[in-house]
DNA sequence: CATTATCATTTGTTTATACAAACATATTTT
DNA sequence: AAAATATGTTTGTATAAACAAATGATAATG
């Protein structure tokens, strides 16, 4: 017996799209914002929201390499401008501190906290199970999709 | 000469993820974002915000059958909530026109107006361009992705 | 060495989003 | 028919995002 796969067009009740791209680029918005707010609700628990979230993993990313703002900007995966006042929320936690360059001013460096390290170590065998749950695709899909995601952004 | 794809570890310079599930979680987050910001961009020339488009075209998808705001909300690519607020802004411009039934008084019907039929079909073929233009893959692998997402947002 | 340009970050303002609660109307139950 | 429940939509409120402009610091230029 075989598994019946409902198109994007059945999802959202669209009458046809103009072209092939198209219905990627819905495609792409409708599965991204679904993945953006399954894991904003995942990490409501948590008192995170999903951007503080991805700061934090930055963070610990470089650890204990310290990183600018604009470090921090660039690597985020949704580009949000003002990160700042994401960062203001995190340090009002105690989970990342800020400290300026003591050489150049302008300089604004930024280290997860030891309480944001283990916030993370908390955070990851759930997150871990709670991917595997929700995406559910075979192994060999999963990768082949890995892979057109990644062509497709190089270009997008 | 061979094209060289940036992985997503790449783009966000992160260090390794703990699955592969993780992995196109990210990657969707990523290019979804991506995808919406690109056509916010675009639909700034025609003073629409994304979800506004998209509110416009599920209502020219079932013109001239009018929709309730809980059939435009369920048909949206982002469970936006709050249609009402979004809906307001094209009434505004003229381009959706709201009726109450008149048997069952809880019940608005919206429909697209001429004008906002003669804005899509102003849209339509610079779009068609953009997305030829921004999404460059092969055929092959652009149908290839649809078939994935199709799959994955099954379960998602 | 003053002036301008550049860089990294922050602030102000407007608008959008999210969630909960309220509101109005219909339907069902007793 | 009155009370309770359900349905469709709207409003209130708090928070976050987007964009532009401003601030503060350093580097480059004449």
């Amino acid at each position: 017996m075989e598994k019946k796969v409902k198109p994007i067009e059945d999802k959202i009740q669209s009458t046809g799209f103009h072209s092939e791209q198209e219905k990627v680029y819905v495609n792409l918005i409708f599965s991204g914002m679904k993945a953006f707010r399954e894991i904003t609700i995942f990490m409501r628990a948590f008192n995170l929201t999903e951007p503080q979230y991805n700061i934090l993993r930055i963070l610990r990313g470089s650890h204990p390499i310290t990183l600018l703002g604009q470090d921090i900007q660039s690597r985020m995966i949704h580009n949000t401008s003002n990160t700042t006042r994401l960062i203001d929320k995190l340090i009002d936690k105690k989970f990342v501190k800020r400290f300026k360059d003591k050489d150049d001013k302008r300089m604004i460096h930024h280290m997860i906290t030891k309480k944001g390290l283990l916030l993370l170590n908390d955070i990851d065998p759930l997150l871990i199970k709670h991917c595997k749950e929700t995406i559910v695709l075979s192994k060999q899909k999963l990768s082949q999709l890995s892979v057109l995601l990644d062509d497709l952004t190089d270009t997008l």
